[in-house]
DNA sequence: ACAAACCATAACCATATGGTTATGGTTTCT
DNA sequence: AGAAACCATAACCATATGGTTATGGTTTGT
């Protein structure tokens, strides 16, 4: 009846990748590699404070991984942490389902 | 350097799902088939103006259209609205890029 | 004709969100 | 040792967001 809510993981991957500055560092970091909260700054077009707490959200749904190294913090992008969103459109994106399901049996075939 | 944070069909979509009340409304959506707002309210758990501002949103990201039938407004899942987030997907998720470009490929072996 | 059902919008409210500046703790450089 | 760099957190602010109740417009049922 009432829709199911409380799957936390998976609420906090949709809602890290809803903004837009917040996608933006996730895109830098899985394109050019781990970064430094520094660099990151200069890219976002926003304070260091505020990259930061973008930082603390993409943590949260762990797409991101840092290491401290001396004073400076490197981020670097965990992109299997997608997995959740890969499922949701797998299951409720039928449009795309016959694609997935035959993707699956494709790679089963390949890679045993 | 500083990010595109112009591309509003792709954020339209992104923001639409963020949130749980409305993936649910969109799962019901693509699992039952089309549905009128009262059945949809039934099912939310919330109140019938908050389906109705949900649904909105929806619409704005195009995942959702609409058919006016009397006083019943039918609503129905627009899957393929989903393009901006599996792009996404394929262009930023690496970890996934390797099976979608294969996936690419299969297809285009598959139906000429 | 009247009442009831269905839906959208308005008006309103509390909280979440995304940004800022200020501050303080480590670590590095001179 | 002292200054500067790097980063996280605190404090604060404006706006967005998600919910509610109230209302009104159509359409359907009696």
């Amino acid at each position: 009846m009432t829709p199911d809510k409380t799957n936390l993981g998976t609420n906090y991957v949709f809602r890290a990748l809803a903004d837009p500055t917040r996608r933006a560092i996730f895109e830098e970091l899985a394109r050019h590699g781990e970064q430094t909260v520094h660099a990151l700054t200069g890219y976002a077009g926003v304070s260091q404070p505020a990259v930061s707490k973008h930082l603390t959200v993409l943590k949260r749904a762990k797409l991101v991984r840092h290491r401290r190294e001396g004073r400076e913090t490197h981020y670097r992008a965990q992109p299997d942490a997608l997995t959740p969103m890969v499922d949701w459109l797998r299951h409720y994106g039928a449009f795309w389902r016959d694609r997935f399901d035959r993707l699956e049996v494709l790679l089963e075939r390949m890679d045993p």
